[in-house]
DNA sequence: GATGAATGAGAATTCATTCAT
DNA sequence: GATGAATGAATTCTCATTCAT
């Protein structure tokens, strides 16, 4: 039964992300297992918390990120890859409403969400480095400000969204001058640190 | 009776506030109740719905805010002004946990929600207008921008205030910075109308 | 509606002893608002928890037998007074499921409960004084292991009831005759003191 | 495969001997599978419902009692052997939290469980009658008074194992000298009689 | 007019048992 | 013969809203 339970767990997930994402993350677990067509208590046996079947998609969410992250940071035109990064980053936080939801829950703080998220500040890292380099981007913020910033744009976008498709974008323009050097005032505040997103500190 | 149920209206506002602002607006009505020293069913002669009290709420934030931006609009140094408006609004929104809560659903298309809204995008629009004449703002914003923007900054900074408290005002600064003209490049989108924000439009 | 409310916490009070006796205390609350005529939630106005109903009819049990060893210290036979004690204890403890399960929770320890209990352990003191006087009782029991005695016959005749009705009351009287001086052997381990009763201790 | 399955039936008896012992008679079965390291199918295989798995730790349970009881008829010092049969018998009880439960239940009305049941009244039969001839127990006590005496002493010793380890030994002293015949009063109630613990009788 | 008691609908979670591989 | 995946039924508890006093 192998194979049946690995089609039953894509199904699960393929159903929570679609239900989350409509609903965000206050669906109810009945409403995900019969959109996978399983029983409820199907989905407890792999997930032993609504919490954790909310982890896992995030966790995956975030890996989809890094790794986007990862090859915009090899791109030739570094200013071009960054804003092409932020645009399908941005773009996926609108498409899934409970993305911004689990960011504001303790799911970020369960480890293995924190081990894609430090390989995603690694490979925003990279990319605004260079993306400084070649004047593209103000000295001062680091890879801690853009995932901040990208959840902000998806936010506000979020509330356009039904009315307004694709208003985001937008406001992720406005962010991203905001990030050019050019009209650079000195910020107000420190940069992130790691320190500062890790639990209990 | 009528300052009994007048001091107990007040009671109820100023309960319903100090709980949605700590909660959201998932705090109970009689988590309210308890506060206001009054009934549930006292609530609910009032307050037909809880949505309708949330609205009323609402309401009377956004009514600040419009006064605040009046204000604004009329001070000497317009930039200082503009970003003197946004600080004060987006703590006003970190403050509520309610607040950006409220702007996700429906309570906003309420008429009396609507009615100031729009005062205060007129207010807005004329602090925007003089911020732009003095090379402060871009020419391609307008006032539609501005609550959007902020609301971004808020749910960004609503994330971190735990931990960094006052991280927002960071964002914040960075927003600004993009709404100078310095760093300006063409918004992928247009700006919004009033009919884009009215209901069924 | 003071009057229906009570009636209605009577009434639940009444449902809830007669389903926990019958059924011990696993019963549903569902089963005790059904015969109680009422919706589940009426009786998580009154008792948030299962636990706490459970305690507060725990609570009650406790202080009806330390009212009645308050009288049983009183009488003139206090052999007699002691046995009858006992008996109309333990036949408490037959008539209801939920009593020896609650003492084996932590129900026990909750403060109210604590303070029946407390009264009850100081008016089996008197008796068991008393007693001791008359040559009714060894010298080296103490009040705390009335309790104890009673849970075990409780118990014990509880695996009986259904086939053999009142066999309890053989193995009271054997305990009974094994607190007599008589056959007094020394035990093997010291006498509970109130601190070992006590949460923490 | 006859070894494997034998060997995979031994691991789920002591998987599940411990798992009750430490959890009561409510400890899922896929918490002994988990612990024997089989599939819970392969329980179910064995055992065609939980009660019959607990049927066969009793069973086991009241086996090793009775081989115990008959090592004490044959005693020099019956009066002693008495003792130590019914200190390690109580012990027994109080280290399995499910042997109450089962006793409890109608687990002990299975056949097997009455065969097994039977042989240890026989033996504790020739061990009381030999002590009576000793004079150390009362005339008016029969075999089936012991384990129900037992059972008593180790539901009451399980209320304060937690608190005051081994105070059942406390309750089991007072109990023997209440089987002894210098305290005896005439008993209220008959003994116990094999018909009264058939089923159906 | 105010009160707070009552409730129905629903949410997360658990578990003995069955079934497909 | 063994496995572990699937599930239906049950349980505790919550809350917006209505109603009797």
């Amino acid at each position: 039964m192998r194979a049946d339970a690995a089609r039953n767990l894509a199904r699960i997930l393929d159903a929570a992300r679609d239900v989350f994402a409509e609903r965000g993350s206050e669906a109810s677990v009945a409403e995900i297992a019969a959109r996978a067509g399983v029983g409820t208590a199907t989905i407890y046996r792999r997930f032993p918390t609504k919490e954790d079947l909310l982890a896992a998609l995030f966790e995956q969410a975030v890996a989809r990120l890094a790794v986007d992250a990862a090859e915009a940071a090899e791109a030739k035109d570094v200013g071009r890859a960054l804003r092409g990064f932020m645009q399908r980053a941005a773009a996926a936080h609108m498409a899934d409403r409970s993305y911004c939801e689990c960011a504001e829950t303790n799911v970020k703080l369960r480890p293995e969400v924190q081990a894609r998220f430090d390989e995603l500040i690694g490979n925003v890292d990279r990319l605004l480095t260079r993306a400084k380099e070649a004047g593209e981007v103000r000295a001062d913020v680091n890879a801690f400000d853009v995932p901040i910033l990208l959840m902000g744009v998806a936010q506000a976008g979020a509330l356009l969204e039904e009315r307004v498709p694709g208003a985001w974008k937008r406001y992720l323009d406005i962010v991203l001058d905001g990030l050019r050097p050019q009209a650079a005032r000195p910020l107000s505040r420190r940069p992130l640190t790691a320190r500062d997103l890790r639990p209990r500190a």
